[in-house]
DNA sequence: TTCAAATACTGAACACCGTTCAGTAGTTTT
DNA sequence: AAAACTACTGAACGGTGTTCAGTATTTGAA
């Protein structure tokens, strides 16, 4: 009875192919150029043969959107190393604006498009999302726990947190941020970011 | 010598009326079924002739971007008779993420589409968020002048303002804070906000 | 072995989109 | 009356997501 596993196997393959493919229109033409169409050249298969394989273009991007969280979690991996848990939290910090800029369409799916979200809303309520922020509510339960942040709850001060790194880098990637004068602009994301840790470190 | 003039007013009325248009196609029905053939099909003329007016898509949108910024600057008009800074500067928070939500339309014109931006980002950088900016700038210039924020640049900590409460009204509007229980997502907001506020407060 | 059923795939179409351009009426100027 | 100018458009180009009837090919049972 191993043919219904092989039958399986073959429409897993056909999904990955599709994905590797939109993920490297992605990638190196950005997130216009991923088309239904597109992917089909580059698999060489019909448009139509995609529609057995996904219900439809918003369920590829969500895969996309998955997989922008699998490089961010890789990419602040080595934060572990980091003993002191403000010292960590605030190395995440920097990790996540980091990562935005040198990811910003990865960025843009996991914290801005709508369209990956849509048909997912009434799932999991976004897996990655929550384990994402979990981490950071874990770092900010072990800052109280070292007598930071008293009178301050935790898992609110991380939405509070996540919120302004995320408008931050929001405002910088949707070029908001051009209202300040050309010298300012090189330094007024990490002036701002440096400033809220200060603050941070004498809560 | 009043023809050109004449000519040059027709102009105009047609422009008004095109962007007249596009305004309320996007009011009732959203941004994406702002086209250039919905236009045309309200105002009664062919899609060419649109053309003759604006440049391109990307006019129009930026002319609803500031229209919505007209539409913000109203809705947070009666701040002045706020006398005490501080006080005012929290209602200005209040009343921007109580905009983001009753004009999430307008609100992802502003501050999240790119769009309207590409085309402008290289002439008055923006002039509406310049002029919104100045007025949150002014607050806490005011709220320093008080003896509030000592030790903290104005500027800089405008921006931090700024990104703090436009990444809570961002995650909101981007249906971000899914991932919180559905008892908490009534208030979570709020609670950021003023957990936020009262530590604004101590500084 | 034969025939039917299930599988994998596609061509063509539908209904959209932004944009361009040759061409056409109608008005003004000469 | 002819030429020039104005305002406008039909039709097309190349793109999009999506659907569906139809076609080969493979498989399973008789």
């Amino acid at each position: 009875m191993g043919l219904k596993e092989r039958k399986e196997r073959n429409r897993e393959d056909m999904r990955a192919r599709i994905l590797k493919s939109a993920h490297k229109i992605f990638v190196e033409n950005g997130f216009d150029d991923v088309s239904i169409r597109n992917i089909a050249v580059d698999i060489e298969y019909s448009p139509a043969t995609i529609y057995l394989y996904f219900k439809d273009k918003n369920e590829i991007f969500y895969a996309l959107h998955t997989e922008a969280f699998k490089v961010f979690n890789e990419y602040v991996a080595d934060l572990v190393s980091i003993k002191d848990p403000f010292k960590r939290l605030v190395a995440l910090g920097r990790k996540f604006m980091a990562f935005a800029r040198k990811y910003p369409k990865y960025y843009d799916i996991m914290f801005i498009t709508m369209a990956p979200m849509d048909c997912h809303l009434n799932k999991d309520k976004w897996p990655e999302g929550t384990k994402a922020h979990a981490f950071l509510e874990g770092l900010v339960a072990e800052c109280k726990a070292q007598g930071r942040f008293k009178k301050l709850d935790a898992q609110i001060l991380s939405l509070t947190i996540w919120s302004f790194v995320h408008g931050l880098c929001s405002l910088e990637l949707q070029n908001r941020l051009r209202i300040y004068p050309d010298e300012l602009q090189p330094t007024i994301t990490r002036d701002s970011f440096e400033q809220f840790v200060k603050v941070l470190g004498n809560l």
